[in-house]
DNA sequence: TATTATAACATGTAATAACAAGTATATTTT
DNA sequence: AAAATATACTTGTTATTACATGTTATAATA
């Protein structure tokens, strides 16, 4: 099925997909690292679109850390970083559980609300809709490590009223309801604990936690959980590898 | 002075001229949080330029995060933290200049010493063999920001010494030294500041900090410098996307 | 042979045009 | 007055065209 034909059908933008088409060839490992990729007027013509089109796409790919341009030279394939890193989208007992840690979560509260600004815009929700929050506290050891709050839209989110919250989300929704995770934007920071944070956690007001925010996408884009979780600092490290060597 | 004119002076993209000037607006304050933009029409206007080259300013606004829009509604400031996304192995001028902050250093002190334990361990240095630790607090926009703590194997230290260390080091070793940087292994933590870092940030003791250690190679993979990086909590957030679809 | 133009091709920037699609407001109809 | 409709916005997508600028390989020249 050709690209024209299938724009019909799905009403995908042309650029997401020649992004999506490029994105599975490197992936794929078609291109291997440092190799140079067709110019923008081949792609041109093999996908029948403009040029605009197709710096859409690189420019997308560009942004993701998958390729590299270097203006007379060409447009060329980048090590996949990401992939050679311990990061991918794991929950908490997904994470810990293979490296011998014993894992629990208590759930306190779960609710349809009118979620605030910022929650409605990650979540793409227009003013009127709702939200469904979930507030856990999960242990490692018996011990409390963390306070999660997460948003999911109601049409997420009433699907998981009936489901075992003490476990992971996001084998339930992969596995229960099918959905099939994809990126997540997510950012670290430091902060003080608050009175309710201080207490699920047993610590002191004012201690440092580890506030991070997670932002999770299905496999097409559309945003599906909205989360704050509220680490103890002592009990959370992040580590990572990066490489000056690439572009 | 126009952007027009500006343009045959600078030799500066007219995008780019753009962007320098609604980012400063932004960051200024001009623009509330949340706060509609003038449209894109308008922008046109105001800047006589075309559309394309208007939406290719918003567009960088936007993977910087400073911006975001609403299909039909309009593009809108959000909430200027005074840092995003600071990718790290970069120096801290090489991340935030290109941003345009206004960086700056100040050197505290500049010793050989005998390194703990770990340091040795992370440099791979020999039980007798001593290391350089400077010691540093970076400011942003004339606000102490973060207090940084390096050690250098005294045949890389030693280099060091006569240089100007008010600036980033990592450039210096790489165009001064002749060492070209690879691999870095880094690790985030909130901890509390200690008196020693609060009186450097002026925060009371306690703050939540970010407290960042890295230990950074060359491209062979020999250790060349180990680094504690103590952040306001308030004034630095880590950012990044990860993927589960890959392996 | 070594050096210098030059042509061919790469990405980068920019203008103009048109239509799609989401949103808000004013207008008409019920 | 309430509901439906029109219309005047907004950003989103795409095509066409043109020239600027950087790179490479080939051909002409010293």
């Amino acid at each position: 099925m050709s690209l024209v034909e299938r724009k019909k059908i799905s009403h995908q933008p042309l650029y997401l997909q020649i992004k999506e088409v490029l994105k599975e060839q490197i992936l794929k490992g078609d291109f291997s690292p440092y190799e140079r990729m067709p110019s923008e007027s081949e792609m041109m013509a093999k996908f029948k679109v403009s040029r605009i089109t197709v710096r859409q796409a690189l420019k997308d790919l560009h942004s993701e850390g998958l390729i590299f341009t270097a203006q007379g030279k060409g447009t060329f394939a980048s090590k996949p970083k990401a992939m050679q890193e311990v990061e991918y989208l794991e929950g908490f007992e997904e994470a810990m559980n293979p490296k011998g840690y014993e894992t629990s979560a208590r759930l306190i509260s779960l609710k349809e609300i009118n979620p605030g600004q910022s929650v409605k815009e990650q979540l793409g929700l227009s003013q009127k809709e709702k939200a469904v929050e979930i507030v856990r506290v999960r242990y490692l050891n018996r011990e409390p490590v963390s306070v999660d709050t997460s948003y999911f839209p109601v049409r997420i989110g009433h699907k998981l009223f009936p489901k075992n919250l003490e476990k992971d989300i996001f084998p339930l929704l992969e596995n229960d309801l099918g959905i099939a995770l994809g990126k997540a934007r997510i950012s670290l920071e430091a902060r003080a604990a608050d009175a309710a944070i201080a207490l699920h956690l047993g610590i002191e007001v004012g201690s440092p936690i580890m506030w991070v925010e997670r932002l999770t996408h299905d496999r097409d884009e559309n945003p599906i959980d909205y989360e704050y979780l509220a680490f103890r600092g002592d009990a959370y490290k992040y580590r990572f590898t990066i490489d000056r060597t690439l572009p």
